[in-house]
RNA sequence: GGGAGAUUUCCCGAGCGGCCAAUGGGGGCAGACUGUAAAUCUGUUGUCUUCGACUUCGGUGGUUCGAAUCCACCAUCUCCCA
């Protein structure tokens, strides 16, 4: 079996290593404990940590230990590296709620459990830790001169950075620390942005126990504009099916560009990479490498029958405008119809237009469509002899359908 | 501890006491063209009972016929001195 660390570098997962000889043995021979962290920042994940989870998904298939860290600790103090203002802080009840959610998340992509992944909360050791033992045991070993030097904290020299956030950094450093001694865990792995994070780690674990430890970082998943992906105009694309429905997600990947399609299919499925090589064929149709690309990604975080779903509600769409059993749908009760439904009325009430306002604007641009028919006026009314099939099927611009069913 | 300055609508950033819902840029959205792509052009971008009304310019009060624009206090941030 091919050593995982080739399988990460050819699908172009490696940015940064610290020691990638050291590596590529380690992972090679045994089956080696590693460990990434997730701050509980937010009450979700999202496409961000979407491809970490994918790392550990690899790794764990080649017959490795992850650990997958909740930052119930970490965040409590908030990571300065890649803002370039101070983050909020959040309430330790808020950062409980968020952990458990990441938790419940992650399960879809590794198994955890006897024998298998480890999740931990670095909340249960560093919320214990005493103020001067920390310094005197780990502050000891950090340079202020050489943390200043690092990039993360550079640009924020600039701008401001409280001491709370400058000691992030050895936090991290401590939850390595930590895991090498309790499972010999030599390997750190993170986002790009976690380069200085974990080799502060690394340089712990050396100082402190004479051993070394090892470090690797991901490319951030960007467009090939530089801009991070898995942000829409509603914020960022989640992975709780309640935040961004499935159909909403297949269809933002359904809608990357094309120049972004190829380095989405290494890094974001499993499909092997003479699979990915022949849908990228210069003769294949990019169009429908796209679909493949949606639903796998969308298969490996809900499910291949939601993917399905969402695959099929999008086809019949698209081709037709056909009502579907699939498709986003809201109900609406039906003596809302009696006196005629105003077109303005129905946009707001179905949530698909946050304002009369813009309900307005988008009418009068001529972007929204009922049962494929464009709405000529903002004065349009509706009644029961529109429906079909007991619903109006309303598009609003391109790509955003929206099924509304009348109850009685 | 002392002094100077800042705080504007999603972001940056304008804004003589009335003509400010507030210039401009970015971003977003929509239309045309397309392949549910990119690029380009056009429109749009506070709310509503929309040819008018209402609520916004860090917070609270005040001056005034009238304030985003003036005053006071509070909060936050930046800079300079210690």
């Amino acid at each position: 079996m091919q050593n995982v660390f080739e399988t990460l570098k050819e699908r172009g997962f490696i940015a940064q290593t610290t020691h990638e000889d050291k590596i590529r043995n380690l992972l090679g021979a045994t089956s080696a404990a590693f460990y990434i962290g997730f701050d509980p920042t937010a009450d979700s994940l999202h496409v961000g940590h979407l491809l970490q989870l994918i790392v550990m998904a690899h790794m764990q298939r080649a017959g490795h230990q992850p650990i997958a860290i909740i930052g119930g600790g970490t965040a409590m103090v908030g990571d300065p590296s890649g803002k370039s203002d101070m983050r909020k802080m959040l309430t330790q009840e808020e950062i409980a709620v968020n952990g458990a959610a990441f938790q419940k998340q992650m399960h879809n992509l590794v198994s955890f459990g006897e024998g298998k992944a480890r999740m931990m909360n670095n909340a249960d050791w560093l919320l214990k830790l005493n103020y001067v033992s920390f310094l005197r045991d780990v502050g000891v070993h950090f340079s202020v001169n050489r943390m200043l030097t690092a990039d993360c904290f550079k640009s924020r020299l600039e701008k401001g950075l409280s001491f709370i956030e400058f000691n992030y950094m050895l936090m991290q450093g401590y939850d390595f620390l930590k895991l090498f001694e309790d499972f010999d865990c030599r390997l750190q792995l993170g986002g790009d942005d976690q380069w200085s994070n974990i080799l502060a780690g690394a340089d712990l674990i050396r100082r402190v126990h004479q051993q070394e430890a090892y470090g690797m970082t991901f490319t951030l998943l960007t467009t090939s504009e530089g801009k991070k992906m898995g942000k829409t105009e509603n914020g960022a694309v989640w992975l709780d099916p309640d935040k961004t429905s499935p159909y909403d997600f297949y269809q933002y990947w359904r809608n990357v560009a094309d120049a972004d399609v190829a380095r989405c299919l290494k890094l974001l499925t499993f499909l092997p990479m003479d699979s990915i090589a022949d849908l990228l064929q210069p003769n294949a149709n990019i169009n429908e490498t796209k679909a493949v690309l949606a639903y796998e990604v969308t298969a490996i975080v809900h499910g291949a029958d939601e993917a399905q779903k969402a695959q099929d509600a999008a086809k019949a769409l698209f081709a037709g405008g056909t009502v579907s059993e699939d498709m986003p749908t809201v109900h609406l009760t039906a003596s809302l119809l009696a006196e005629g439904y105003p077109i303005l009325s129905l946009l707001t009430d179905s949530a698909l237009l946050p304002s009369k306002g813009e309900a307005r604007r988008m009418v009068s641009g001529g972007g929204v469509s009922v049962n494929g028919g464009k709405v000529a006026s903002v004065d349009q009314r509706y009644g029961a002899e529109d429906l079909q099939d007991n619903a109006l099927v309303i598009k609003q611009g391109k790509k955003k359908y929206l099924r509304v069913l009348f109850d009685a």
